[in-house]
Formats: structure tokens, sequence, C-alpha cells
DNA sequence: TCGCGGATGAACT
DNA sequence: GTTCATCCGCGAG
């Protein structure tokens, strides 16, 4: 387990969503289960904003997104295709609908049990991509909407690792709004996702 | 390394 | 009935 794992408060988070979706590159994601403690640390997220036709938000709130027009700093978990669930982070004020997706994270402890979850022993491959990232952490729609600002079975630390080189791009997997650079990732890390020719991309801007 | 298509379930129109 | 912020396995280059 990593040490001197620090708790993310609230007031420590940026408060606008891509400057968060920056910033939480490098912190520790922390989940807390009845068979041990998982950390990893976040290597690779998505923004995505109010008025952003990509965005869950983007039509109102309804029963499913609800969690994205909470307080910053909350879960945001939802179920796509059959297969995947995929955590955000709530990144705005209540009644703004943003949210910030977690697409990779690179594992620092409780690794065994990520495997068994995964069933999968390639380091690289455990939470690389969002859906990766739930099933690695055992995430899915009980964790949504808990404030992950404060002690449970999901928060955010950070710890003594200094600060990682950040590169942009645009998001991965979406229909509307696909030009913007609203992708964040530590540079040459092996458990980032996504094609090759995006990061190469990424990097020559 | 890439691009393709099937699986699969829930929200929304 | 359609859409979807994915994963996996496969085959081509």
């Amino acid at each position: 387990m990593p040490l001197q794992l620090k708790p993310v408060t609230r007031r420590a988070l940026p408060k606008d969503t891509i400057a968060m979706a920056q910033w939480l590159i490098g912190c520790v994601l922390v989940r807390e289960t009845d068979d041990g403690i998982l950390t990893g640390r976040i290597v690779e997220t998505e923004a995505y904003l109010p008025d952003d036709a990509a965005s869950h938000s983007y039509r109102g709130q309804t029963p499913r997104n609800r969690s994205m027009f909470t307080k910053r700093g909350h879960a945001y978990v939802y179920f796509i295709y059959g297969r995947s669930f995929m955590l955000n982070i709530s990144s705005e004020d209540i009644g703004i609908g943003a949210a910030v997706l977690i697409r990779a994270a690179e594992p620092l402890s409780g690794i065994e049990q990520m495997q068994r979850n995964r069933g999968c022993n390639v380091l690289t491959d455990l939470a690389r991509g969002p859906g990766r990232l739930a099933q690695a952490f055992k995430i899915d729609r009980s964790l949504d909407g808990i404030d992950m600002c404060a002690p449970g079975p999901l928060w955010l630390a950070r710890d003594a690792v200094k600060a990682l080189t950040v590169d942009t791009s645009t998001r991965i997997g979406i229909t509307q709004n696909v030009d913007a650079l609203w992708r964040f990732y530590a540079k040459d890390n092996a458990h980032v996702s996504g094609p090759k020719a995006l990061r190469v991309k990424a990097v020559k801007k």
C-alpha cells in the first residue's frame, strides 16, 4: 500500500471541470472492500462539461445522471453497452451537470484482488480503459452518488509522488463534440488507454 | 498495431 | 426501437 495517503478535501478540488480533470492525473483512487483495500494512481481522465453535446447532462437532469448535478467530488457511476460500468466524479456546484470520467489507473496495491476481479494477470491491462478500471476496482451502481471527499468505500487521496507530465487529446468513443481537447493523460505511461496514434498526435501539438 | 463487429442492458424518445 | 463516454477476439498488414 502506498504510504502517506492524504484524503483529498473538497476545498482542494479545482472548481473548474477542465482544471479538475488535469489535476486528478496523479491522484490516488482508494477503494475499500470487504476483501481489502485497492489503490491506483489515476493516469487518464476526460472532462464532460455543461453545454457539451457529448455529456450525459446535455439534455438536463434525469434519474440516471442526477449525480452529475451534485456538489463536486461525488461519484457518478453508470452502466453502458451491456458490459461496463463507468466511474465519473462530479465537478461543479449543485445544479450544474458536469463530471470527470476516470479512464485509466496504474494499480498500486491490492493487485491480486484486481487480477481476480478482472480474470487477468497483465498489470497494464487491469485498469486501462474505464470499463476495465471499474471492474478491477469493483465499482458498480451501488457506489453512485457517494461522496469521494469523505471516508467510505471509495475516496480520493494524494501521496508524496511528484506531479506527472500531462498531455491532451480529443476524447475517446464519443459521437458528439468530438474535436474538443478534453482528454488528459500521463505522458509515456503504460497504463493509459487509447490508440497510439492519438497519443502521438497529442504530443506533436 | 490497427480496425472491425458482436455481446448485452438500461435510459431515453 | 434506438442509442451508447466499451471490451474482447479475430484477421490483415
